[in-house]
DNA sequence: CGCTTTTCCTAAACCAGTTCATTTTTCGTT
DNA sequence: AACGAAAAATGAACTGGTTTAGGAAAAGCG
């Protein structure tokens, strides 16, 4: 298979998009592998590339003042995954993003995306699509969380992306889901006696 | 003072305007006065505007299952405020957005925007950049409170926003930090107390 | 102005979730 | 298959923040 085809088909959702439109985006693309454990984002360095996940899983995770990592978000097949604040803004990175598997992705330079909207109107209208779509669902998030509890969340994540849950470590998900590894654990504990 | 300087002038922070440009956006926008207290977008109904501040001061809260509000977003003067979520996939809004003084705003309707960006790429490109600067910044919202204690927060907002602590119902305040009115109080005696 | 309603403060009991220390299991590597 | 290291589980002690209930102060409104 076309190892292009994946993320033609996430911009088609979006646009349409003629040959040439296509070729003009393939050419920005490089293909990379990457190995588990491996960074492909750290903090201090400025986020250079989008990345997008064709074959493999990565999270991206906040260290803070006290040493204790937050996970941020997850991506498997078919996401994007960035430092997005240091991207944009082109500033230090504040985040890791880690290879939990070995993976193939996709990266596109911030350089190229600016002058490729500018270029052509199609994908100008992409990526403001997308961004608007992930400021929504950022908020959506945040929204579904308030006032739930540790376990409401866990539950609400197991029924959202099964697939996320049996992938990455515990810690990373306890720590996605804001609450203690131990905690995590008594609450799946809990919820397996229950059923 | 004309009515249009002030969000005009936040179009060209991003994108240079030509006179033909401003008309054609004036064209879309409408004035209208907001009481205090008043809602402009309600649960269950479809959030068919941005709205830009004029002047004045609103919230966007959640009100969850168990009947508690959690405020999403404040907004003053030069600020947008809507259900961004319901704005963009043009389903039921989750949220309120109520005036917290009488105020004057500018609302741009979803369907008029679409037609403008795609007629015109220069509003194409203004709300991409506003959409991913949007993203970003609440991404950044996110970091800084992880790890945080309440009293933390406090103290944060309070250096980043003190316009708007003056401003606010405390209860209103509380529900952001995500903490009870009772506790923020708690930490404002003692903050005084401290210095 | 005076009445009503909303907002703010205080304090004690309480609990969801953390921390710490130890054991068990899993998993990648040779 | 066997070793070592990382991850997951367990349980007891602890704590940051909530809840509940009451009263004081401000703010809205006729």
């Amino acid at each position: 298979m076309d190892k292009y085809e994946a993320i033609l088909a996430n911009l088609e959702r979006f646009v349409p998009l003629t040959e040439a439109d296509k070729s003009q985006f393939i050419a920005i693309v490089r293909t990379t592998r990457v190995k588990r454990k491996q960074f492909i984002v750290q903090p201090n360095f400025v986020c250079g590339h989008q990345t997008y996940v064709q074959q493999g899983a990565f999270r991206s995770y906040f260290v803070n003042s006290e040493g204790v990592e937050h996970t941020i978000q997850f991506a498997i097949e078919d996401w994007f995954i960035s430092d997005f604040n240091s991207y944009i803004n082109q500033v230090p990175a504040s985040l890791y993003v880690e290879a939990l598997e070995d993976s193939i992705v996709q990266q596109i330079a911030y350089e190229d995306v600016e002058q490729l909207c500018n270029s052509n109107p199609k994908f100008e209208r992409y990526f403001r699509l997308v961004a608007q779509r992930s400021f929504a669902f950022s908020q959506r998030r945040v929204l579904s969380n308030l006032g739930k509890t540790a376990e409401e969340r866990y539950v609400e994540f197991l029924n959202l992306y099964p697939a996320i849950v049996q992938r990455v470590p515990q810690y990373a998900l306890a720590s996605y889901l804001g609450m203690s590894p131990e905690f995590l654990s008594k609450i799946r504990k809990r919820s397996i006696t229950k059923s």
